[in-house]
Order: structure tokens, then sequence, then C-alpha cells
DNA sequence: TTTT
DNA sequence: TTTT
């Protein structure tokens, strides 16, 4: 059930910890921003150079909750996704972000021992809020979550649906 | 010679035919955006729902000599490259635009029999102009292509450098 | 749900008609081989050299049907599975057998316009014989289900057997 | 420079310490072994299931040295190479191996912090041993390895040149 | 702006 | 056994 392949693999570390919100349908959507690093050396002056890009990352549904219980800022992981452009606007002026979407045709995965340098106990899983108050159906102040890289809108403000 | 892994893997179609210039150095860029396609089931309605990704790709050396070559408005292509995000700015205001790199540690392929729908004898080579003629070391005016998906700059207005 | 990625992506060439055949539970199985070829430039001689790698490919469920339906000999296609060695015997010696799985998570994809070189129009699905003629769901003798992800002796009491 | 794609991805854990060899022409050659675990939920017991796949990666040139220096027993490492199935003969019987081999358009990375369970420090390179030494171009005495998971001989008894 |  |  498609015409074409669109597939997005990375392995990086996570740039913070991530953020889980619930959609009104109760799907979780966890936001995260991931480092990969290339090195190389220059033809020229024979130099090893570097170049760290830094990649937006959306996950829905399961996915997206063991992503929240089980990345942590500097976490080393895997992800298989898709990438989706998606249009908003501010001042009146379109603008664009790319992320990689990761659904349930994707993948995520902690790698190594230990999962990065946060403060909570790494590699076990955080102790899970009830998702009632995890995510409050209607929230009154969306918390604003540091757009990382791109300053793109958060799926903070939806009532309903997402822009994409 | 790298932390971490930033991989993208893409067939699609090819949105128009293929701008290839030549960077003050000799190596060829081409230009083009893939379509790809994703349908599925909705689960509520059960319809057959479809939606388009267009991909901005950018092609150095070899490999945008031949995409210029052989590549066609319509063409269906492999894109194997590396998600890369560069920053520019329009009327005081910074923006963001993703890319798929393909260099030599990237490829790209043509795929099918009939390679498009343009006017030029499809899946033969076209008739490869001088270098020379093609890409002026130094170029008067630098002629704008027209930017797809998103108005971003393009690679013409360098003068020795590439912004990434 | 994994610990580990196995991932393969061919783009290549079918070798012969697929053959489909149905479980004793009614999933479908497909097996085709694919043909993959590289050229490089030999360093020494500067010739250009080619090798031609065969994979043996097992498509299973939905997608199964689909590759019975539409490939053809000589079709172009994208598969995406997980790499699998199963063990066999013959004549009381064990051997291994590689094959590419495509089930669920995997997915198949027909490339290009015309879809190979069989007798039967090509890129049309083939007159689908009746699912009960072709695999009855009552079976006086349901052998196991030869179990397509576990190590199985093989997919069914075929008598040709598989030269690799 | 290529008629198709022939991809492998892997993510798992190195069943024992990497041996490397060295060929007549200075190339190194290194074999490892890797386990990818699958996990899935069993639709008629509802049971967690588990499977795990062992592949035979060789690996060529500098990432065989790379390889040889970083990766120990237990190791979780990525592995980027291609599919390629080679012909060996036993008791006048022929046999076919799939390996995953893995050359300058291939990539391992080593992942997470300690890598695997050898004695040797791990993550610190071992000890850098002269080449020549390393690697005899004579060998009297081919230390046999251990082959995994498929009995299939070894690269060690090449005069100048490797079965495939 | 592509394709089926 | 495929394909260009």
């Amino acid at each position: 059930m498609a015409r074409g392949v669109n597939k997005v693999i990375l392995i990086g570390n996570v740039g913070g910890d991530p953020e889980t919100r619930y959609l009104p349908n109760g799907n979780a959507v966890t936001n995260i921003t991931l480092a990969t690093t290339d090195s190389w050396k220059d033809k020229q002056t024979g130099q090893l150079q570097e170049r760290t890009e830094w990649h937006r990352v959306v996950l829905f549904g399961k996915v997206a909750e063991i992503a929240g219980e089980y990345l942590r800022k500097g976490s080393q992981c895997y992800i298989e996704g898709r990438l989706q452009t998606r249009e908003w606007e501010k001042d009146g002026v379109k603008r664009y972000t790319t992320e990689v979407v990761v659904d349930m045709n994707g993948s995520m995965q902690l790698l190594g021992g230990r999962g990065g340098s946060s403060d909570d106990a790494p590699r076990q899983p955080r102790p899970q809020r009830e998702p009632q108050q995890q995510a409050p159906r209607a929230q009154a102040q969306p918390q604003q979550r540091p757009a990382a890289q791109q300053p793109a809108p958060d799926y903070d403000s939806f009532d309903d649906d997402i822009p994409f």
C-alpha cells in the first residue's frame, strides 16, 4: 500500500530529555532531537573535519511511550522513520519544518549500556505517571517545549488535530 | 570516521527536469525534487488515504552529472543520501531547509524502463555540452533556479563555498 | 519489541515467475530469486568488472499474494526484509540456507513501467485462482505450520530442493 | 556504477573476539559473527517469543582493522554491508555460505559505552602489533578460526585470492 | 512539480 | 535464473 519508499535511518545521541504528550485520542507523541556526527579528512588541508547534524524526531504511539520512558539526554539510539515536511505560519510567513516521523511502521531502539546523562536512573523506565495526569485532555496552559535547531511550533497548541 | 549514522533511502518520481550547475572547483551540483507517495487505509472510515511527500535532493560530483544526464521529469529513481539542514536568511529572518545530500558516499539509480515524460529521448543520456560552456567558472549572471517546495536560496550565489 | 536491527534492502530483477503456495492456515508464501548486479572498475587493470548476486527471497502473507500476482520473470522490484538462515538436512548432512524474509514488517514494491518479460500481460494482476483450490483450508493432515520465522526444515514438503 | 541495490543493515552483538588476518596484498580481513534478536508476541498464545539470528560478517580493509582493534566478544555494533553468497566444496559436495560483506562502501560502528566482555580493556584500541608481525605474508600454520553458525571454510587457506 |  |  504505497508507491515509493521514504526511509530514514539514524543513530545518534539525544539532545535533551524527551517530553511526551498525549493526543486527545490517547495516543502518545514524543519529540526528541538527535545529533549525528560525521567526520572526514579534508582533501586540501588533510585535517580532520567534523560536522554535527541535528534531527527533529517525532514518535507516535507505542514507540513514543517507550521513548519517553527510556531515553534521556545523551542516550544513544537507533531511529527508523520517514521524512515529513510540515508547513506552519509565523507572522504571516510560511515556514517549513522537516521531521523524521516514527510510528508503528518505524522503530526506535535504545543502544549501549548506560542510557544518557540525566538525573533519573538510566536504563530504568521512569515511574510511569497515570496517563490522565500525564496528558490532560484539556490543557489550560500548554507548557512551551524549547524547539531545537529549527524554531518550529510544537505540537502543544493543538486542539484535536496535528497540523500534518 | 564517523560517530553516528545518518542515512536516507528514497524511491520516488522526479518532479521536474534536473538542473546541473558547476561549482568553481569544477564539481557538479544537481538539484531535484522527489515525490514519494504513501497510501494507507483510514482506521475510522476505512477509506484509502494518500499522502505525497516532496523531498529536496542535492547531488554532488559524479552522481550529480549522471543525474543531470539521465533523470527527467517523471523518472523513477532510487536515492541514498544523508539528511542535512542548512540555515539561510531572508528579510533578516532565519530559515531552515532540510535536504537529502547525495555525494560519493551516497548513491542514485534510475529505475524502471522508461525514464520519465520529458521531451528528450528517455533513458538516453542528454547530449553532453562542453563543461566549459556548461559551467563557466566565473558566472556573471547566475541564473535563478526555481526553488521547489521550500522557498530556499539556491547554491547559485556562492563565491567559492557552499554554506554547509 | 526487539533487541537489534536486522534489515535487508534490495533492488533487483526477478529470476523467474514467482510461485505462490499456501500454508495450512491459509497464509500465502511466495518464493522468488532476485538478482542484484554490481559493477566497478578494477584498480589494477582499470577494466570494468561485474558481479551478479542472487538472493533467495521468501514473502509471507499479504505481500506474498501481491508478489505472486504482480511480479514476473524479469520484473524489477524493491525488497525490504530481514536475514534468516535455516538449517536443513540432505543425505544426513546439515546444510544452511540464508534467505531474505519479507513479512508484514517488510515491504515489496514493483518498480518501473513494464514488469518483466513473462508471457502474461505484465503489470496486470494474474487471474486470481480461487483460494480454496489454491489452498484448501481443510486439510486432512495439516502438517505443522512450518513456522516461517523459526528455524524450520522447509516451507512445505516440496520435492524440488533448493540448490543453496 | 551499479544496477541494483544490495544493502544490509545490522545492529547486534558480536559473538566472539574478532580475528584479523592479512591478505598477501596487505589488506586486512576480519571475520565476526553478529547476533540480532527479535522478539514478538505470539498471536495464538499471546506469549512473548524470541529468536536470535546469527550473521556471518566479513570486513575488508580499513574497517577490518578498526573492527579487529575495537570490537570484542559482546560488543554492540552497527554494520552496513552487502549480501554475498560464496560456494565451497566439502567431500565433493557443493555448499553455499551467505555473508555480509563490509568494505569501503560499507560501514562499521561500535555502539554504546563499554564494548563487550573481553579481558582486554574495552573501548581501548588493542596494542597494535606491527603489521609485519601481525600478518606474515607466508603463513606456516594458519590458525583455525572456529566457524560460527554455518560450518564453512574460512579464508585461511587462501594463497593469493579469496574464493569470492 | 511526480507517479499509479 | 534477471537486468542494462
